[in-house]
DNA sequence: CGTCATCAATAAGTCTGACTTTTTGTCTCC
DNA sequence: GGAGACAAAAAGTCAGACTTATTGATGACG
């Protein structure tokens, strides 16, 4: 989606990083940076500048006279959007969904309050253009349509918050709202209620109501989390 | 504290990352690798490792007859360890804390309901161990001794949600807490009811009340804001 | 005078091969 | 059986030559 293999050492990263991270190599695996330069058909240097990719994701650790040992999931750095990307790719998917949800239904609702407090009029028109963008894609099997602006929706919601670190989750709620649409569930038109619930924050953020859009974003994270069969009390 | 200059590109890194997040090459900047060689001493193939590494946290952009790039603040990875840590260390460091410290407010309180509620109860035994840490050192400026307890009580109750996301903030929540105690607010002992409401806290959790143990602790993060006069509500 | 194609300069990208350094396993010797 | 010396192994480093893509300038043509 945004780097797509530039360069040799990207095009290694691109079967090697999927390959890690859908646990082809256990934890504790060791490679060796000759095999896999010749695995790859490049030079030494070229498999160095990944295997220091891989290392700065945490994914790998390279000690002299051992090789190229993997690191334990626990370890990876599971923010990196890279990653994220490769895991949501392979075997690991379902329990990325998961946890990545479980951190919408944490961040998103907050976010929205300080949005509330913090948006431009620009972004509160951008806001509601999306809700009503979702309400009229959201009957007669428009997915593609209603996702784009469900994407859009969100992303703004996290910019308007104001804070860089919400903001750049708006990459990692793009990745899941697509996923969902494209693979799991949402074989149907989405919930009408869902549809009411994001007009609803577009008004409470347009009003300054922090409260209650924070409340209503928690309603739709709710959502999200039953879609997925993850029990929130 | 965990990856510090392994090798010659880590020194670089070491000198260069810190540089970069500083401000100190605005968005746009052009390095060359030759003369960034030539500066820090070591051959091309380690300085191009070195950029890799930046490449992947999107601090910087290489592109072929420009050079490389640096790329504005918006696109870098926030979530990165490294950056964070650089950051903290730099000028950029209260934008870094307020943004953490806010995301702090969003996270912790959903991972402690979640804690509640699948807690082992060796992990519900060292909370309370923490906590009465905290206790027995709130009183006679025993400030180094409290910071130990309240860091390893987060980073417990991060890890016992189960929700890998939440787990990997450990790091971070730590090196807020710490960079909190060592330089801004903090002369004096800790607020008594902040050390009451971790005694709760680890009592909720130990008694699987998910509602408790989540609003407590957002009553924690709520005096986390206030130290920084980040008004919520 | 403006637009488009051609071309040369430039800086990153790649490869190769030799050498260094650190670590580890082993083998001896006490 | 333990301590120290030694050798092998793999990453780390460097230097130099070559390739490739990009861009900016030059010039021809409308």
């Amino acid at each position: 989606m945004s780097t797509p293999g530039r360069g040799l050492h990207g095009h290694v990263l691109d079967t090697l990083g999927p390959e890690i991270t859908a646990g082809e190599y256990p934890p504790g695996s060791v490679l060796r940076t000759d095999e896999l330069a010749q695995r790859f058909d490049v030079s030494r240097s070229v498999m160095r500048e990944a295997v220091r990719v891989l290392e700065s994701m945490y994914l790998v650790e390279s000690r002299r006279r051992v090789g190229v040992t993997v690191r334990p999931r626990s370890e990876w750095n599971v923010y990196d959007p890279q990653v994220i990307r490769w895991r949501l790719a392979g075997a690991d998917r379902p329990r990325q969904l998961r946890s990545l949800t479980v951190l919408r239904s944490a961040v998103e609702p907050v976010a929205a309050g300080l949005a509330a407090r913090h948006a431009t009029a620009e972004q509160c028109a951008e806001l509601t253009e999306c809700a009503l963008g979702m309400v009229a894609h959201s009957r007669g099997h428009k997915l593609e349509g209603y996702l784009l602006h469900d994407v859009a929706f969100h992303r703004v919601v996290l910019e308007a918050s104001g804070n860089e670190m919400f903001a750049r989750l708006g990459d990692v709620v793009a990745e899941v709202l697509t996923g969902r649409t494209q693979h799991d569930v949402m074989f149907e038109d989405p919930d009408p209620a869902a549809v009411t619930l994001h007009v609803q924050v577009a008004e409470a953020v347009r009003a300054g109501d922090a409260a209650r859009a924070e409340q209503l974003t928690r309603e739709i994270t709710v959502g999200a989390l039953q879609e997925l069969d993850i029990l929130a009390p």
